[in-house]
DNA sequence: TGTACATCAGTGAACGCGCGTTCACTGATGTAC
DNA sequence: TGTACATCAGTGAACGCGCGTTCACTGATGTAC
């Protein structure tokens, strides 16, 4: 029935799946090999198949979550310019993909600024991609008025206040997430007025 | 000599520092027992007359970083009111703080985002304290110009701006941090000068 | 001050346990003819 | 299609190790008289 690959790629995401769900309850660098591998019904000599030790599953991990998260965003940024509103949209989408893949994302913040210093340099580079990216959309989209030197920094306010809020935002009931959905679009409000004033005050 | 009050609390605090500084290099959640006390210089039974377990220690550096960060940031607001910029003078401030307790403010921060349930939930109260009276101070200081309903929302962008910003600094060389320092003072004032916007936008 | 007793911080040995890692293996899938 | 052999995903047993926890103990500090 399944070929020697497609099971082959069948196990290896059983264990990635597995650390991923076992790792939103306590902290990634806390899961055991062999705790991951009985997760997923494997043998805990299975895992050294697929990679050489567990810190190689969570460069993994972080590596599959920061790509997931980009070209979800990425997506709903370009949505956004035919739409209209940039910041209710986006928060939106933000907040769907939180509920989607909240084990993913908790994992992403949580190593950013606590995990060991390997992943926490990845991770950051991953967070920055992000920003990059969102810089350049802003500048881009012509809604948004900002001193040209402003944009970089802008988007990472954006981005550490959007990303610290949805983390937050996972240990909250559903209905104190529309609030804070709400404060989220306020703070992404006044960035914009910050910086259009900035971008409009001296012009010589 | 040493009284037996002051051995005990000099045994305690040998505990509660080799946490800390075990905790840097890992994340707290991942130390155990043995290794805190061999850090330490004791048996490992002596832990047990100082805390029922890791769990507890845990809660008890949580609690001791949130103190003595909100204790020197309130300090330093006041000091702000006098001398002059609160922007410039809390952020330089902060950054002091920071280089002198890094573990335990990595520890602030990682915990808040990816740490087990139970801690996360503490830090965040923790957090939440700090963003409530940086938001007393802010609608007190005249300087600040915002809707009243803003105050707490600022607050807490400063706060967690500051906070991710300096979670960064730690992995940075010492003049690469004087650009972050720069960066963290554009992001405040583009949060004042946007509340500023919306309190005298439109005023019936 | 000196003596007899109480307190209690810290210990060392022992326990059972889950861990990471290795290795020779099994048996199903894939390939060559 | 059928047969013989190669590949290789997954395994089960075994290893030595550090772990958390317990317990009866030691000996210095504190207290009462």
């Amino acid at each position: 029935m399944a070929t020697r690959s497609e099971q082959r790629e069948k196990t290896r995401q059983a264990i990635i799946q597995a650390a991923l769900s076992l790792s939103s309850e306590r902290g990634l660098p806390s899961l055991s090999l062999r705790e991951v591998t009985r997760e997923a019904g494997v043998a805990p000599a299975t895992f050294y198949r697929y990679f050489t030790d567990m810190e190689e599953l969570q460069l993994t991990l972080v590596d599959q979550a920061g790509l997931k998260l980009r070209q979800l965003m990425r997506q709903a940024r370009t949505r956004v310019r035919i739409e209209g509103s940039l910041v209710t949209t986006s928060i939106e989408t933000y907040m769907q993909f939180l509920e989607q893949n909240s084990e993913l994302f908790r994992l992403l913040m949580g190593d950013l600024t606590g995990g060991p210093r390997a992943l926490r340099q990845e991770i950051f580079k991953e967070k920055q991609r992000f920003v990059d990216e969102l810089a350049i959309d802003l500048a881009s989209d012509g809604q948004t008025i900002a001193l040209p030197e402003h944009f970089p920094i802008i988007s990472e306010m954006m981005v550490n206040l959007v990303f610290q809020g949805g983390v937050e935002a996972l240990d909250l009931p559903k209905n104190d997430r529309k609030r804070l959905e709400r404060k989220l679009e306020i703070q992404l409000n006044v960035i914009l007025a910050g910086s259009f004033v900035f971008a409009t005050q001296d012009e010589s």
